[in-house]
DNA sequence: TTTCATTTTTAACGCGCGTAAAGTTTTATT
DNA sequence: AATAAAACTTTACGCGCGTTAAAAATGAAA
């Protein structure tokens, strides 16, 4: 297997020019079948592949494409960064995966060396409130961004998420048919502007049906969901600050917490007759199945939210990076009944 | 602000020859001072920046670096790939993040796909058991490759991970000496040669103080250790499999799913009066402190392990790509005492 | 001021590949 | 078999930068 150093040398072996050769590799189906044949059989003996940096020099476009998620260590996250980046590769292109790990500096410093990566396109989860939004803005002006999770009003050429009303009513629902209705349980700045949206669902779906929305705020800030929410319920248990038996978490990190305080606390939850707390969720978080007890939640259908998002950002490099009108897509909520609630 | 379009016009714009520039953005400190600064003002004024692909053809190694995980949606390795990237950051690099979702294949890809990135080294956490170990010997013969987490012997230049024996040995004499001795659980066909390790290391600990070995094996595979976890304690509390009150995971993700069983059997666990089970584990997964009861386990040496990674490429890196000898650098574990033994 | 080492400039080539133009061959159509 | 369309080959340039060699400029030391 000698080694090949260049397209030239590679088409020479093969017996086809470099002209040919090249646009091959763009495009193995714009060649005639015989010569694609002898390039593959070719490819096969001598094993040569085209220098990525070369290409991408002297193409208009790379075919590279940029996913940047919030926070990596939520597997959450972590689960639709593994949907879209194999999206991605059966598609054809070469995706990365970045994570702002919280914090607005990095969310920046990815999106500049992401320019600098001339991407195809960039499928960009953000932080939400505190990013920097004239720098997303300007970033997306110069890169075909789809959006996808946590919505920035009017930035990128598209948004896909979830319908976080669609969640909390199911929720809301659920719990009030079944039971008491639930107080909701929140940080009190929280980061992703899908809490917001949750909280007036909330209120919306409670006023809707009769009742009095009940809102608990716990302070804390960053990515530490779990944290907070525990250092919240112990306060809020110990203020006795309930008014039902019932709680709906902001998202599923918050209710982790929620519940170990729980156990802490001796306090029984679900909706066994020695239960005295009822506590349901939103996200199915990876890990929801195993707290104690297994939470009750509204799932975010992963699939459809990735699959969407990644479709959506290829239509949108097929048709030159810019859509007539920017949209948003969103899919609901599946109610997971477990335990908890 | 006038945009530049290569590196002969920044030159002009800054009134410095190309080359000099050029020598400039490879090391800043390799111009005489009254010309890095008159660079660094134009810099100001122009915010160039070599395209990465030019760059990245020309120059013999670039300044990319692969870190390569086994399963990023495990807040453990995203947790560390963290840490690793920053350091990389930190010492002038590029890194890049893969995760082979635990499947050989993917981490074959990556591998190939990183040889075609030219990197000046790699990160590499494998698979373990499953990793396609001539893949990753050839893989490692072309690239400076330093493993971390999971030690596959002899290959790449240097290993850095946690002292399984130290972890297991910690938990082991902690138990019996407030306890009765424990259990080992795990999987039967762990993916990861740390679990191999920490069996002996139970075993050895064991042998030791006098007490005799008792070993579960659960079967799953895959990388859904809590389901795995879970269904294995079920299947042992219901057939009493158990010899003492005392149980010992491998590892945090199986404790998790054990403790949810134990919850739902009505077993109280902990080593308060009432509790008639001891949980303990090893890694101090983020989670740990939220499960119910909170996981009393050893933790992995983060920092240090991830630091001392990221350094050890380095050096390795300015040694040219090999080192005289391949090192093995084991940190010891930090017992974590919390509720659940 | 002279001297000499250091740094910078000028000029030019090379990297590996995209791409275009013009000419040649192959395939499809009738 | 004649014709046109499609695909391929040849030739050559360009991309943006690394790198080198020789010439020129700079700075420090004498």
């Amino acid at each position: 297997m000698t080694k090949i150093k260049n397209m030239e040398e590679f088409a020479a072996l093969s017996g086809i020019s470099r002209p040919t050769v090249s646009k091959y590799f763009h495009d193995p189906d714009s060649v005639r079948p015989t010569t694609r044949a002898r390039i593959e059989e070719a490819l096969e003996r001598f094993d040569y592949r085209p220098n990525i940096y070369a290409v991408n020099q002297n193409r208009k476009l790379t075919k590279n494409i940029g996913i940047v998620v919030p926070y990596l260590a939520d597997p959450f996250f972590a689960e639709i960064a593994r949907y879209l980046e194999q999206s991605c590769i059966a598609a054809g292109y070469r995706p990365s995966l970045f994570s702002s790990h919280g914090e607005q500096k990095l969310e920046n410093e990815i999106l500049d060396s992401l320019q600098s990566m001339k991407p195809a396109g960039v499928l960009l989860a953000p932080l939400g409130r505190i990013s920097d939004r004239s720098a997303i803005e300007k970033f997306c002006a110069n890169v075909p961004t789809v959006l996808f999770d946590s919505n920035l009003d009017g930035l990128g050429a598209a948004f896909v998420g979830s319908d976080n009303f669609s969640f909390v009513s199911q929720t809301v629902e659920y719990m009030t048919r079944t039971g008491e209705p639930p107080s909701f349980f929140e940080m009190r700045t929280p980061a992703n502007p899908n809490a917001n949206k949750r909280r007036k669902a909330y209120v919306e779906v409670m006023e809707h049906l009769g009742f009095e929305p009940h809102i608990i705020k716990v302070d804390g800030k960053g990515w530490t969901f779990e944290e907070i929410g525990h250092k919240g319920a112990l306060k809020v248990l110990e203020e006795h600050g309930l008014r039902t038996d019932s709680v709906l978490c902001s998202n599923d990190r918050l209710a982790i917490g929620f519940l170990a305080a729980c156990y802490e606390q001796g306090i029984r939850v679900g909706r066994k007759e020695d239960c005295t707390l009822r506590v349901a969720s939103n996200d199915d978080h990876p890990f929801a199945k195993f707290t104690c007890p297994s939470l009750t939640t509204a799932a975010h259908d992963y699939d459809n939210v990735a699959g969407r998002s990644a479709e959506t950002l290829f239509e949108l490099i097929e048709s030159g990076g810019k859509f007539e009108a920017r949209t948003e897509t969103l899919f609901p909520a599946r109610l997971v009944l477990r335990d908890s609630a």
